[in-house]
RNA sequence: GCUGUUGUAGCUCAGUGGUAGAGCACUUCCUUGGUAAGGAAGAGGUCGGCGGUUCAAUCCCGCUCAACAGCUCCA
């Protein structure tokens, strides 16, 4: 007999031999149906393993990373099986489970897949599945499994089985497809019970552009019908939210091929926008203590000898400015730290300045690759929220804290209510790929980690991802329909205070090496507002929103009376316009109920008379007729009711 | 940058080896209408750019630019 123990600490004795399945079979009977996988001793296995020594057990359903992931594991074994029985000379590299669902890398032998195909696969996949095909292990040896893979003329497991060692390699079968695999998988084919192959795409093998390109099959499958549906819906969602598409219809920005590609255009309505959010954080940010800085768009060749980043990326930038000057080179700024640098050194600094906070809405420019651009996202040339401090070691922390403070406000105010703070520290392993000295690391390191604990943020902790010079805290935040984007970030650096020589003048009287930090709390204009938009479907918060309000005459006898009110709102600070077009009510509401516009103000002959509006609200319709000062109090209390809530949070 | 797909009016998109169409938007006129599309007329396109094949190219071919999907990358 052997010691079982579950999650719960409660424990079994079993034989010796019995596997995971019977175990949960003796559990309950839902649990045996819907396990998917198990987890012994922190190893994932299939649910048929015999179990040989006392152990610690776990059980996976669907509702478990583990269980939707070998769910969808097994799914592109299934789908290789369908590909191998509608196209014979199919060859394969692998297929893992991804985020949202599988691929398989796939060599059609010069043969072509295209979305026309895609069903005929979701049908093969399906009748495949119905079989309840077992997925059997089997465990063989190197060379039987070399020959095995010749014998099939399978270059790519060949090439696989190289690396691996004799002992560890394993077969799985499932129905006629057999593939080398570690596993584990899910006990029968039968729990996939909703297929759907969604794109097909190149990828080299092995990720390398000098290989041959292979065809990357996506999929993703479900044990229910009804979960594929809420995902195709959750996709088509996405695609209404597309900041590209919104963008273009509520006329926020725009790209011309002239002007060239990355190279966003702000419209008057996106560029309101973008200027209400640099507002928003520049009043905070002068309440916390930071000075406001400018510089140019462009720097001597110099500046980025000093800072490093000519020998880095010079060659992949926009290549520099020539003057009529002979040999003199100016460079488009990718960043504005090493201006703030010369900005800290133009004079001498104490211990008591420090710190120092020194923000700029930076335009910079840089030369990513095409097939890298993407909407307001990715974009060559963008306008970074930038400060640079330069703090004490022993002011790191607190430093750390303020700005957490900064970025937890911002997400607040716009509504991003989940977030989880990735901190980025060094590879324990290799310390010496890292500039600065041991001790200002461990300091930066702890300082992080202690004020994300005292902010109480939900934490991830990932080794060997800080930059080579220094420790990073970057913020994901979730928007409202559950997709994950990296916005803020903070980060250490003790590179550029030591190229650039920076100093003060300490207690002791003897020159120190201030740290600097770099944050953002929006990352850029153009990627926030992006994921801003995607986050909140171009309904804007009202006090961010480009127009407040529209005016609708009921005719164009009351266009005089719409001009009156927008001349009183103007005088709040409310912004809006007036729909003078010689259309009617009707045609007017739906026009602006498709631009978004938060409130519509219907005026006619009773409000005319009454001195009055009639409100209707975006979305929700009528809100009956109120004095014009009402709608001013309205706004006005909508606006500050907004952020006090928020402020609590 | 690599692979693939796409590029026709301001927008969304039909279409054809014999130099083009719809809906919306726009202009003018009629209409002055009370909570999601009133009516009529009109204007608008080197069919992304360059080159080739052809009697003839928006359509076929090559190159190029851009967008999209994926890969690779992101100071």
């Amino acid at each position: 007999m052997i010691t079982i123990t579950l999650p719960d600490s409660s424990t079994k004795q079993v034989e010796k031999g019995t596997t995971p399945m019977q175990i949960a079979e003796g559990i309950s009977r839902g649990l045996a149906q819907n396990a998917l996988v198990a987890k012994l001793n922190n190893e994932l296995v299939d649910l048929n393993t015999p179990i040989l020594t006392d152990s610690a057990l776990k059980l996976y359903t669907w509702e478990q990373e583990e269980g939707k992931n070998t769910l969808w594991h097994s799914s592109a074994h299934l789908m290789a099986e369908a590909l191998e029985a509608l196209y014979p000379n199919v060859k394969f590299w692998v297929g893992p489970a991804l985020e949202n669902g599988f691929y398989y890398d796939v060599d059609l032998n010069g043969g072509t897949l295209s979305t026309s195909d895609f069903e005929k696969i979701e049908q093969k996949m399906l009748e495949l599945a119905r079989k309840q095909n077992i997925f059997e292990r089997k465990n063989i040896s190197k060379q039987d499994a070399i020959n095995y893979f010749t014998d099939k003329q399978d270059i790519y497991k060949l090439d696989l089985l190289e690396r691996l060692d004799d002992g560890t390699i394993s077969l799985y079968t499932q129905g006629n497809f057999t593939d080398l695999c570690r596993g584990p998988h899910i006990p029968n084919t039968s729990f996939i019970k909703a297929v759907k192959v969604l794109n097909v795409a190149g990828a080299y093998w092995k990720g390398d552009e000098k290989n041959k390109m292979l065809t990357r099959i996506y999929g993703i499958t479900f044990p229910k019908d009804k979960e594929l549906k809420e995902y195709l819906e959750l996709l088509e969602e996405a695609k209404k939210r597309d900041h590209r598409k919104i963008g273009k219809e509520l006329e926020l920005f725009t790209f011309s091929e002239k002007v060239g590609s990355g190279l966003p255009l702000w419209l008057p309505k996106g560029t309101m926008l973008k200027e209400k959010l640099m507002q928003f954080l520049q009043k905070a940010q002068l309440e916390s203590g930071y000075l406001p800085v400018s510089t140019p768009h462009i720097a001597h060749k110099d500046l980025y000898i000093c800072s490093g980043h000519y020998e880095k990326y010079g060659a992949d930038s926009f290549q520099s400015i020539k003057t009529p000057h002979e040999g003199e080179e100016f460079f488009l700024k990718p960043m504005n730290c090493p201006h703030h640098c010369e900005i800290y050194k133009s004079s001498p600094k104490s211990y008591k300045d420090l710190p120092i906070r020194y923000a700029e809405f930076g335009t910079v420019y840089r030369y990513e690759q095409k097939g890298e651009l993407h909407g307001l996202t990715r974009v060559r040339g963008f306008t970074q929220d930038d400060a640079h401090l330069f703090v004490r070691p022993d002011q790191v922390k607190e430093e750390f804290l303020k700005v957490i403070d900064l970025v937890l406000y911002v997400f607040n105010a716009l509504d991003f209510k989940e977030y989880t703070a990735q901190i980025s520290l060094r590879d324990p392993n290799n310390k010496t790929k890292y500039i600065g000295t041991d001790e200002n690391w461990i300091t930066a390191e702890q300082s992080i980690m202690e004020a994300t604990k005292e902010k109480n943020l939900k934490t991830v902790i990932e080794y060997g991802e800080a930059a080579f010079y220094g420790p990073k805290l970057d913020f994901m935040v979730k928007d409202a329909i559950g997709r994950k984007w990296q916005l803020g970030t903070i980060q250490v650096d003790y590179n550029l205070p030591e190229r650039f020589e920076l100093e003060y003048v300490g207690f002791d009287n003897q020159k120190h090496r201030p740290v600097m930090i770099h944050r953002a709390p929006f990352g850029s204009m153009e990627r926030f507002v992006a994921v801003l938009i995607e986050h909140c479907k171009g309904n804007f918060p009202l006090w961010l929103t480009p127009n407040q309000f529209a005016i609708l005459p009921v005719s164009e006898k009351f266009n005089n009376y719409a001009k009156k009110v927008l001349d009183l709102l103007k005088k709040s600070d409310i912004r809006g316009f007036i729909d003078d077009r010689n259309e009617k009510i009707g045609k007017k509401i739906r026009d602006q109920e498709i631009n978004k516009i938060p409130y519509m103000l219907i005026v006619g002959e009773k409000e005319q008379e009454n001195n009055t509006v009639s409100i209707r609200e975006h979305i929700i319709g009528d809100k009956g007729e109120v004095a014009v000062e009402s709608f001013i109090s309205l706004i006005i209390e909508t606006i500050e009711q907004d952020f006090k809530l928020k402020q609590i949070i």
